[in-house]
DNA sequence: TATCAATCGGAACGCCCTATCCGTTTTCGG
DNA sequence: CCGAAAACGGATAGGGCGTTCCGATTGATA
């Protein structure tokens, strides 16, 4: 990848422009990795060693450096689900595939917020989850159909789980890393088929839908407490 | 309870202190149980009708207005432990209590932010949850006994319940409001013994009290958007 | 009713955020 | 190598936050 970008008009960036962008990216992926999305654009700045004016030149708005900079990683969403897809054990490719994301959320506070929220002004990012949630349909098909996962299970439930290992993420993360596997690891096994007793019914897909569109950008990943001390 | 406050030296407020004491409470409760604990001092000083002064005269930090508004709360939290331990059903009493505190985090945002942090600074608040803490091992200790909970179950798994909860609460509860009831329930067929798998060890007590400490008042509860529309 | 301390409330402080303005510097084609 | 276009970056705008200051007001007392 890393194709050179270019301007609306179809004219190339300037040599220091395309390198700044490039530093800007890097930079955005160490900072919101770390902190998670709560990061300021001033902060990406600093990282990046450009200046705050550079930054928003390159990205008009702070959705658009977060849609820049986690494109790679919604690749990686869709190449999951398709590799869970190629896994001939239908229940190891789904739990595989629980553990894998759920992973990626550890790995990178960020994506962790990206995936519990819609950016519906960046169109190919949204396109790319889309994918991914259709593969992720098959799978929940060919696992309840091997037996292996309860019938009640819902597609919501995956929202809900990515949602709560969020939090748990984002919670433990900075002092115990590995938490989120013992609470993934819960979750799994009780998708389990068989189911161990009735569940109350899933939401509405709209209502998560707006529910994601509800938290733009800058609103999660606990940030530092503004008054304390 | 309602028990008319006093001066540090004994001495009662003064009607109007007094009354505006009580509105204030009254309109934390609204507007933090609404908007959790990340709304504004100002918010809750327009709820309760009083300038923003005298908001921070009867609480000299947020930290404090918290510890106030969330006291009954938290009696309520020993409460149900209590009533917990008197169920002759170990398992009914376990996740009776598990259902309970997670309502309560579903019916004010707040409480659920609360339930996940640490207020060092009010020692009776503190004191309020590890006694309810301490019941919850003997929750866990008898059901265990019984047979109905697994004998992997660790305490901390309550505090990664509380904070996948709190953000299952926090993310739906506007347009999904009982998607909550759902996630829990999976969480406890999850926690029925036998264990269907073995776990990843839970994280260390010290590193859970740090991650709580961490995150003090006007951390969580995802804000307003502050650049976006 | 007069007095004075207790209490009130709005303006202001300091800090952080996203986003924009505009004078300065850099790149690149002729 | 020079000049115009492109890109740079610090200062600034505009808003929100927790918190504090201080002149105006109000309740209790004599």
């Amino acid at each position: 990848m890393s194709s050179t970008a270019h301007h609306p008009d179809g004219q190339p960036l300037r040599s220091d422009a395309e390198r700044n962008r490039g530093r800007i990216i890097a930079a955005a992926r160490t900072v919101f990795g770390r902190d998670g999305l709560g990061a300021s654009m001033a902060s990406v700045a600093r990282e990046a060693g450009v200046g705050i004016a550079t930054l928003f030149r390159h990205f008009p708005a702070k959705e658009d450096l977060v849609a820049a900079v986690f494109a790679d990683r919604m690749d990686a969403y869709v190449t999951a689900v398709g590799e869970a897809l190629d896994d001939t054990d239908p229940w190891g490719g789904f739990t595989g595939f629980i553990e894998a994301i759920c992973a990626m959320q550890a790995a990178d506070r960020g994506f962790a917020d990206v995936l519990t929220m819609t950016f519906p002004a960046a169109e190919a990012f949204e396109a790319r989850r889309a994918e991914a949630y259709q593969g992720f349909l098959e799978l929940i098909t060919r696992a309840k159909r091997s037996g292996h996962l309860r019938d009640d299970f819902a597609s919501q439930d995956l929202i809900l789980l990515l949602i709560a290992n969020a939090g748990v993420v984002n919670f433990a993360g900075e002092f115990a890393p590995d938490t989120w596997r013992r609470f993934v690891a819960l979750l799994i096994q009780s998708f389990q088929a068989p189911a161990r007793g009735p569940l109350p019914d899933p939401p509405e897909d709209d209502a998560l839908y707006q529910a994601m569109r509800r938290a733009g950008p800058a609103g999660p990943s606990t940030q530092e407490r503004p008054g304390g001390d």
